[in-house]
RNA sequence: GCCGCCAUAGCUCAGUCGGUAGAGCGGCUGAUUUGUAAUCAGCAGGUCGGGAGUUCGAUCCUCUCUGGCGGCUCCA
């Protein structure tokens, strides 16, 4: 019997090899040991035996296979030990996921020293060793063994009529599962629980609890991936948005955000830089009411399918709604008089604080919260002008995040269950988006069903400290509402038409966009953000005129500059200037009097540059004109 | 909204086996006038998140409300 490993060598073996042995026999790599195997791209266990000649390859926990067998496996130990802690405890499925896995369970709600109980119970089990044994059952067998668990019940019911029926035991624990897993548990001693929580079981409705974790081959990994949290934990954006006070919550408004002296500088430069392309770009702005009667929300849908995350406001025997978007508004205008195909495309960008009654456990920070204003705009464009815009928006999605360094990925989303319209204008609208994703050669996933119900959508995601995934912007190709709103324009046939509305964000909303970003900078804005460029520092008080002197000329410039005078060592004030994160700090005294020049210290460096004043000046300046990223 | 956890000074936290509280940083005052990540001293600052209950007595125990945190759900 033969086997040819990835490299093309090929080996003669015994048939009924194991897939571990044939690999320990001369196909090891790198000293890395595997947890698993690929036999003709299948991963199996390493105890599978071989029967017939194959393409065998070792899988590690650097495979994303490999990391999805040792996460699974690890959820397999977390059942064995809340079923030995409690022992009612139904184990329903435990998948691996992005970060780790989880394990469902069908089970009273668990209490923080059940967790306790688990992680004494898996070490016990880490230690003795004990191996993931696989069996194959007949299908009656395997409902006898699994009579008490309705949830293992339903998933042997899947299982195919051609698939084996095969379960996995470690120790006592009996688990039915496809495999394959790890040798033994001692791979999973970097395992780490991160906590339960309530979740509902997608298919009886009933709740269960979920334990989540995570799982390395080794404590070493364990460690620095837990070190790795902590840093990440010092970044989060709630933290330095209190310690460089940018913005701050009341317990009397929960989820609106104050902005701020120094945040509110940063949300008027994010405006600044957005309105600078709209106007390149034939924009126009607008502003529209925050309120408006509950007859507009009928016409847009909003009444029917979103009124409950509304906040509302009784005038009389009369009802408004706050806007949660700037939609009708736009609408409105462009319904106000005879619109030609001259006119288009017509591109009304409003930028006002929408307001939604997000649930109470939905807040967070400035990344989810009830009050928000977003860089947004409505697009007004015959049929055949569609491609042509959302191309330009790709472009300029591009530019804007290239430009804040941050990664992004697209989504498209596609006809929710409860939608406008006709199904046929929906699939014309997801086709055309998908062509111009395409086209364009970006990388992108597609959510079946998570389209807005008015309109399919891309949205753009990036991500927080914590690798948790928010949606910033999207383009919404809109069917829907202007028919709902009946916006009509005369074509150049002479005939009405009804135009196509592209709804679009590219940040999204200076809230979330700020939270991810502070996440993203660890509080080190790029020059031009940031609340505090320059910060002047006079070495004594006879050099406080000079300092003075430079921090008005650079104001004059328009740059935010200010002087921290000599009532603390000049070490101080250096390094409480590092803490704020100051772009640039310029120490001034004697040596710089006698120069005429400043000893600058760049943000990150160490080493002070000596510089004159024009050469400073000029180069603070440009900086911020041509928005770098770095000081 | 659901499950669990948490709430003590502006911030980060300690503490009281039930007898109303401390530290560091920050703030203020004074001294120091400083050469690149913390000069020294003093002072001020808290009805221990709100309400109710148990108790001779509650910051501590119980209930409840509010807010926050981690998940879930949701996200126009």
């Amino acid at each position: 019997m033969e086997i040819r490993f990835p490299d093309g060598r090929r080996r003669r073996v015994p048939a009924g090899i194991e897939a571990g042995e044939a690999l320990a026999d001369g196909a090891a790599k790198d000293g890395v040991p595997p947890l698993a195997a690929l036999v003709d791209g299948v991963a199996v266990d390493l105890a599978s035996p071989i029967g017939h000649d194959v393409a065998l390859a070792p899988l590690t926990f650097e495979d994303r296979a490999g990391r999805d067998i040792l996460q699974h496996s690890a959820a397999h130990l977390v059942a064995k030990g809340l079923v030995e802690t409690v022992p009612e405890a139904l184990p329903t499925h435990g998948p691996p996921t992005e970060e780790g896995f989880y394990y469902d369970f069908d089970v009273r709600p668990l209490l923080p020293a059940d967790l306790d109980g688990v992680r004494a119970v898996m070490q016990r089990s880490i230690e003795a060793r004990e191996p993931f044994v696989r069996k194959q059952l007949s299908r009656s067998d395997a409902e006898r063994l699994f009579a008490a668990n309705p949830h293992k019940l339903r998933y042997l019911a899947d299982v195919g009529p051609n698939e084996p029926v095969t379960v996995y035991t470690t120790g006592s624990f009996v688990d039915l599962c496809r495999g394959p897993h790890v040798p033994d548990t001692h791979w999973l001693e970097g395992i780490h629980l991160l906590g339960f929580s309530a979740v509902e079981d997608s298919v009886s409705g009933r709740p269960l609890q979920r334990i989540r974790g995570v799982a390395f081959p080794t404590r070493a990994e364990l460690e620095s991936y837990l070190k790795l949290r902590t840093e990440a934990a010092a970044r989060d954006h709630r933290v330095i948005g209190s310690k460089q006070e940018l913005f701050m919550f009341v317990d009397e408004a929960p989820g609106f955000p104050f902005w701020l002296p120094k945040g509110m500088i940063l949300v008027r430069e994010l405006e600044k830089y957005v309105a600078e392309h709209l106007r390149a770009s034939g924009y126009a702005e607008v502003r529209t009411p925050l309120l408006f009667a509950q007859s507009v929300y009928e016409t847009s849908g909003h009444w029917e399918h979103y009124r409950e995350n509304m906040f509302l406001t009784v005038d009389g025997n009369r009802t408004f709604g706050w806007k949660p978007m700037n939609c009708p508004g736009s609408m409105l205008i462009f319904r106000s008089r005879p619109r030609s195909y001259r006119e288009l495309p017509l591109r009304l960008a409003e930028f006002a604080p929408l307001h939604r009654l997000e649930a109470s456990g939905t807040l967070h920070g400035l990344t989810r919260v009830r009050e928000l204003v977003q860089d947004d705009a409505h697009l007004f464009v015959a049929p055949d002008q569609v491609e042509g815009e959302v191309r330009k928006l790709l472009d300029w999605i591009q530019e804007a995040f290239t430009t804040f360094r941050l990664g992004w990925s697209y989504e498209l989303s596609t006809r929710p269950a409860s939608f406008l319209g006709e199904a046929g204008v929906w699939d014309t609208a997801e086709a055309t988006l998908e062509k111009i994703l395409r086209e364009s050669g970006v990388k992108y996933r597609v959510s079946p069903g998570e389209g807005g119900f008015y309109a399919p959508k891309i949205d753009i995601h990036i991500r927080d400290s914590l690798g948790r995934p928010w949606q910033t912007g999207t383009i919404q190709l809109d069917y829907q509402l202007p028919a709902r709103f009946r916006l009509e324009y005369q074509g150049a046939d002479g005939q009405l038409h009804t135009p196509v509305v592209i709804h679009r964000t590219i940040l999204g909303s200076w809230e979330r966009f700020l939270g991810v970003f502070i996440e993203h900078c660890a509080g080190r804005f790029p020059p031009w953000l940031a609340p505090v460029q320059v910060r002047v520092l006079p070495i004594a008080d006879r050099h406080a005129a000079a300092a003075q002197g430079l921090a008005d000329s650079l104001a004059a410039e328009g740059v935010r500059v200010e002087v921290a005078a000599p009532e603390e060592s000049i070490a101080k004030r250096v390094r409480t200037a590092e803490v704020d994160r100051i772009p640039y700090v310029v120490v001034l005294g004697d040596q710089e009097a006698a120069e005429g020049g400043l000893a600058v210290r760049t943000r990150g460096s160490k080493e002070s540059l000596h510089q004159s004043p024009a050469e400073f000046t000029a180069h603070v300046l440009d900086r911020i004109r041509r928005r770098e990223y770095d000081p």
